[in-house]
DNA sequence: TTCCATGTTCCGCA
DNA sequence: TTGCGGAACATGGA
């Protein structure tokens, strides 16, 4: 993972971030550091129960409370916040959920639904207008990942090309499919898993098992490179860098390397973008 | 008003 | 066991 800190991209708000894919919450993971970590708790406030999974209010106020958050983790879509001596709040960001870190009494955010209180009036706020998201209490990462079984994360740095390769092994299905499974591999979602078949020229349709050994080397190479990139551009407040096939995905667009023309399909129930020229079954 | 949405889960079926 | 399609969740924006 690129360990280096983050620019301006960190001071944001209050506009959102865009859809939360793994660049957005390992985003968000820094912006948790940058401001909540290690202030004091003085209390959790629950805007709407629906958020919280298998917590239940008042354990999450009576375990968090008079605490600090020590550290932060990511795996996958996954954020991990280790709470000092009480194990681990988790969040997920659903399709809509953002961080909101604010001083003052009125939370500038449009849906809070989680807010924690620090000492003299700081803020963070967990906004999701769409509720998909999950604020809750775990034992810890490992705990989560293991009963989940979630696959690996695709920036864990022990994750390396040989073992991303190995997961096409006898797998029949679509390579997409394969991509957006969270067991397989952990943090991958439908707007990166198209960026990065169309930088490798591959069909999202294409049967995982059938797709060789180099070009397997490649797409992982480029999953890391994209993953990567778009942390630090979005961290910078940039665009997506050129040649992404991310700014065409309205369908009927010139695609940006060879010229076709980007196709609209569904794949795994998910909308799939994908050039109709370069990227071949 | 209708359609669409970058996530996840569950169910039925092959 | 694997794989796939569809529905459901809840809301806002185009």
């Amino acid at each position: 993972m690129s360990g280096h800190q983050g620019g301006s991209g960190l001071k944001r708000r209050y506009t959102r971030l865009s859809m939360p894919e793994l660049p957005e919450v390992e985003i968000n993971r820094r912006y948790f550091d940058q401001h909540a970590l290690g202030q004091r708790i003085v209390g959790v406030r629950v805007k709407d129960l629906r958020i919280l999974g298998e917590s239940r209010e008042p354990a999450l106020r009576r375990t968090m409370t008079g605490r600090r958050f020590v550290s932060t983790r990511r795996h996958g879509k996954h954020l991990f916040a280790e709470i000092e001596d009480r194990g681990w709040l988790r969040i997920h960001f659903g399709m809509t959920g953002d961080l909101f870190y604010y001083h003052g009494v009125k939370s500038p955010s449009r849906h809070p639904r989680v807010i924690i209180d620090f000492e003299q009036k700081a803020h963070l706020s967990y906004d999701d207008p769409r509720l998909f998201g999950v604020v809750e209490l775990a034992a810890s990462p490992e705990s989560y990942i293991e009963t989940r079984r979630l696959g690996p994360d695709p920036l864990d740095k022990a994750f390396d090309a040989r073992s991303f390769s190995a997961l096409f092994e006898n797998r029949k299905g679509a390579v997409k499919a394969l991509l957006m499974t969270q067991e397989i591999i952990a943090g991958l979602g439908n707007l990166y898993v198209d960026e990065m078949l169309f930088q490798t020229s591959v069909h999202p349709r294409k049967t995982a098992s059938a797709i060789t050994r180099p070009k397997r080397k490649a797409m992982y190479k480029s999953m890391r490179t994209i993953l990567c990139d778009v942390i630090d551009q979005k961290l910078q407040g940039k665009s997506y860098p050129k040649r992404y096939l991310i700014p065409y995905r309205q369908g009927g667009e010139r695609c940006p390397r060879c010229g076709g023309t980007i196709q609209r399909t569904v794949v795994f129930g998910r909308t799939t973008y994908f050039c109709g020229t370069h990227q071949r079954t």
